[in-house]
DNA sequence: GCCAATAAAGGTTAATTAAGGTTAATGCTG
DNA sequence: CAGCATTAACCTTAATTAACCTTTATTGGC
């Protein structure tokens, strides 16, 4: 699938340009000329990475950095600015952003930046763990694909092995209910399906017997799961 | 413990300034200017993070890149140089770069590239604290999502959680009614609608328990979380 | 300056819609 | 046909909208 990119940019001219370029690269974009739309598109388009003007209109590049942020942490900002002075690639980098670019830049720049962030972005994610873990009073042994309880041992199959890791690779944040039915199926179709809800179910009731893992549902957003150290 | 940092850089006069800012700024900073004894450092030291110099006698800094990246991957290498055509800047990030700052450069870019640089790698690593706090007789447990009262204890769905977070992080300062609608819906559109009023109300019967917690309209302001402390 | 009349902002409650949960039945694929 | 994966049908609850009510500003005539 290819890369989004949500470019966040008022001056047509410019915007037209690098969108351009942007798109020949084989970038899938997505042009925001006002500040106001930007969270919404956030969260209809799921942009993979964000570039995004400091002068705008109404709203200025770093409360809308910020408020990107807040909302989706794991999002790299890129800034393009025409701004050159130090205090503002701070101001740029305190509100949150990944990188800094100065106007005027090459657009060769600006990919080899853009797949640089992506590219720090994809290493820290972590592959999912082959070693054993350990899950409240659980023990989750991945090569065997077996969950052990103090009473009994569970098998498990891949589907619900890979499901459960991915939840439990977020260290108690929260794993997108969109991320976790790309990951596991890959695939848009799947969305009105309820084939996770049930993988959900069976992780719960395999966990039922711990009151120290819960499974949270956060509706419109993903799932948490939770394991309360005493 | 500090940040140590592994800087390479044969000029010896640009290579003390340097060193002695970053000093000042309180990183742990390892000086070397001969190419040969990077990866014997490297060993020795165990940076968090190395800044490079491109031009170097003997070795190159593209290539001293590699070899460092492929010793430690996880590694982040910021190029410092002179060289300030794009086509450097592609060779430095296709090298394995992280980040690329030109000369002439202010110090103050340098201290803030790396610390992102070490954000951006501890970002995903840890798992995030436990961000509870009181607010008045009651506990907000912000990764539980739960909000504990003496005698009881209340799921928090996601969009509550969000704007109780919004309406508390202000510290009984006036929290603008549009912000709010910007931040949570991001929309103009939401404007008109009665949607954040009704969350209003579900907070306000939530506190109402405390005499000491009060959420106060300020008509075409916004709103005051106001915690009266003894 | 006082005080209705009116508008604007926000509050309340219930109804609606959309996201997700639950079970059981059905489809696959080795 | 055995065992996982998926779909279907129906249920539950969070999020939003709608309709109507209350309170606070604003304004224009006296």
């Amino acid at each position: 699938m290819k890369t989004k990119v949500l470019y966040i940019e008022d001056e047509p001219f410019l915007g037209r340009i690098v969108s351009e370029t942007l798109q020949q690269q084989g970038f899938d974009l997505r042009l925001v000329a006002d500040g106001a739309m930007v969270m919404k598109t956030l969260r209809s388009f799921h942009p993979d990475i964000c570039v995004l003007d400091i002068m705008l209109p109404n709203v200025d590049g770093y409360t809308l950095c910020r408020e990107i942020r807040a909302q989706n942490p794991g999002l790299p900002v890129i800034f393009l600015t025409a701004r050159s002075e130090t205090s503002d690639l701070v101001k740029g980098f305190e509100a949150g952003g990944t990188d800094y670019i100065k106007k005027p830049f090459s657009m060769e720049e600006l990919i080899v930046r853009i797949n640089n962030q992506l590219l720090l972005l994809s290493s820290l994610k972590k592959p999912l763990p082959d070693k054993d873990q350990q899950l409240g009073r659980y023990r989750l042994s991945v090569s065997r694909y077996e969950l052990i309880s103090p009473t009994t041992t569970h098998k498990l199959s891949a589907r619900e092995m890979e499901i459960l890791l991915l939840l439990t690779s977020g260290n108690n944040r929260v794993i997108e209910r969109r991320d976790l039915l790309l990951q596991v199926w890959g695939d848009d179709s799947f969305f009105n399906s309820r084939t996770l809800d049930v993988y959900v179910r069976k992780l719960r009731s395999l966990f039922a017997e711990d009151p120290d893992i819960e499974l949270v549902t956060l509706k419109g957003k993903g799932y948490l799961f939770l394991v309360k150290s005493t």
